[in-house]
DNA sequence: GCGCATCACTGAAGCGCTTAACCCAAGAGA
DNA sequence: TCTCTTGGGTTAAGCGCTTCAGTGATGCGC
């Protein structure tokens, strides 16, 4: 490469004017404007270029006349190459802990939108509600050298989370990762949620209720978990934990199997609006009506939640707040380098149609 | 940088053992294993490393000794230096049209998944719905140097297309974009779908139909508004427009505008799914029976729409084999330059229950 | 036994930018 | 008047990889 074109002293020959080039060879890709074209369009040194446009070593005028230039000739910095010598990309990823979640898709979309109207693209990843594909993602998107990574976590317990903040700054959403030194978290107080929620059950009348996690069995220590536990024996309940996929399909599988057990719940606690979904299309399948026969609490209180019949009860998180926390944080972090604390959230309880109490002629 | 800290020189000096660094300061990243470092340690030259760590000039027995170092050091190409290097990211843009629309977000997610298992990342960007924001945003993002863009768009007809397409490989999903030299097109034949849509709707005794779309008033010409228009006349229809957002707030006003007004349609078609969502929303609020008052068609037909009370009827694409045609298409024009044949996938009528004759007692 | 093609690999240039270090002229302070 | 700054630059190194153009050793045909 370092014969056949003689790339810079060619260049250097004025004018970015077709002056001698191989003509008759459309050039399809009309050759990206650098920062030398500019250099020489201005008559300065690249380095200085570099420095005006970012605003650095403020020579106001200067700046003018090479930003004018800049504008002129439609130079657009490349991203990669900035990144190879200032060792941030200006991506940031966001793995999902499950993106056939429709809560999380939109996190996800509004994550996206939010950090492009920083100047950040994001990188999305979908773990699949898969703790070992999860770890593979983590450490596959700090490779790529992603600036910050926000994790809506399958196992917050993981121990590569450790490790993952030591490549990059990390941000946790929903649950906190005990022992790795994120950048943010902004977690859900799931522990009121299903306290609050599982009282309500109670005061309806119900006593055998189970509860949809998108936990492994491997996670049991997960708050919203343990939490359920707690408060169903200090209430003598017969609460069951349910493992449960988010896509309509699978949560609706589970639902079937857990309807159709020997004896069967009269509530169903999710703890994604998604599961809540699939136990819609269970119980109806099964010729059994929400909530005569089954009640049905979510969370998340995603906006087609309400458009079901009956409207779902959920309990919902300020998404936009969320969204906001966690872009300010993180590129705070990235920026200035400063850790925030904690940030926890109260879920509000909406009340609706899905919760009844239990038909009493039912066992 | 050329003093302080004389880099080559000092790793030069065998092992990356902690030689002779500042050592008090505790590295917190621990310093990237590059090619060089496995160069030293096997004893040949970093060049003879990159190539036998891609395949390339295949002496069987030193890949496996390179390959084998690379392991052992946990080396990762750092994604970022080889792509300035070789020009391409391995980054490919989705940019949806809009994000508010869950069939969408169920693409881009199925995308995002397919292109990791071929070791591409996806970036993810939403045009809200506004042709210039998907402008500014297509643009931006092969300044990214995306390898390939994937776009549904909003407007296929906007000139900036062609110029994008010369940039980078360019996959249009849905509608195709006339006059850009795409790499592939998977478009659906909205035609077909809104005929028989349409048809069915007047077979059922409906003559006002109010045909709810994503597009501007702008972009008249797309061929689904246009087959409608022309529907509409050889049947003698009363059909009206309406443009709409994907989002259920906003969906959800313009289904309300619409019921409200003085000669309001017995019928809807939405050509989106999540329009369709909105104007069940609208009816309710209105008091009005979804399908005795107003019977709704979507397209799509997202796992949800069949939760619905009554189900919604809808059409639907084969997402699996758009998202495989897509992968397929666009990775075969990233790396064999090979550009692929328009691909047109049929919908599949999904008749069910929101589809009603109208109330005669109504007008 | 000699020329020639392979093979296996090396050296160096280059991707387009950032950044540390240096440098010169002009204004300020003494 | 002379030194000290400071503003406004410049130079060059370097990011970690790819890729082109060699270059000695082999292997081979005849």
């Amino acid at each position: 490469m370092h014969a056949g074109r003689p790339l810079h002293s060619e260049r250097r020959g004025r004018q970015s004017s077709s002056s001698g080039r191989y003509t008759d060879e459309v050039p399809k890709q009309p050759r990206r404007i650098t920062l030398r074209d500019i250099a020489e369009e201005t008559g300065l040194s690249a380095a200085a270029v570099s420095y005006a446009l970012r605003g650095l070593q403020v020579p106001p005028e200067t700046q003018r006349r090479v930003r004018e230039v800049a504008d002129r000739l439609g130079y657009q910095a490349d991203p990669i190459a900035r990144a190879l010598a200032s060792g941030r990309t200006g991506y940031v990823g966001v793995l999902c802990g499950s993106l056939a979640d429709v809560w999380q898709q939109d996190i996800a979309a509004a994550l996206g939108r939010k950090f492009l109207s920083v100047g950040r693209h994001t990188l999305i990843a979908d773990a699949s509600n898969d703790p070992e594909l999860e770890a593979t993602l983590a450490s596959q998107l700090a490779d790529q050298r992603v600036d910050a990574l926000i994790v809506l976590p399958v196992d917050p317990a993981a121990a590569h989370w450790k490790e993952v903040a030591r490549r990059t700054v990390l941000t946790s959403i929903g649950d906190g990762l005990p022992g790795a030194a994120t950048a943010a978290e902004v977690v859900f107080d799931n522990g009121a949620g299903v306290t609050d929620a599982l009282h309500r059950l109670v005061d309806c009348g119900h006593r055998r209720i189970a509860v949809m996690t998108p936990s492994r069995p491997t996670t049991p220590d997960r708050p919203a978990e343990a939490i359920a536990h707690q408060v169903a024996q200090s209430l003598g309940l017969d609460v069951t934990l349910h493992p449960s996929p988010h896509d309509l399909d699978g949560a609706t599988a589970v639902a079937r199997t857990v309807l159709s057990s020997a004896n069967p719940p009269t509530a169903f606690l999710c703890l994604a609006d998604s599961m809540a979904y699939g136990v819609y299309a269970g119980a109806r399948e099964l010729g059994l009506d929400v909530p005569d026969d089954v009640s049905v609490m979510g969370f998340d209180d995603h906006p087609l939640s309400r458009l079901l019949t009956p409207p779902l009860s959920s309990y919902r998180w300020p998404a936009d707040l969320l969204v906001d926390l966690v872009v300010k944080r993180t590129v705070k972090a990235i920026d200035e380098d400063k850790l925030s604390r904690r940030k926890v959230l109260a879920p509000a309880a909406k009340p609706r149609g899905s919760v009844a109490p239990p038909r009493t002629t039912r066992r």
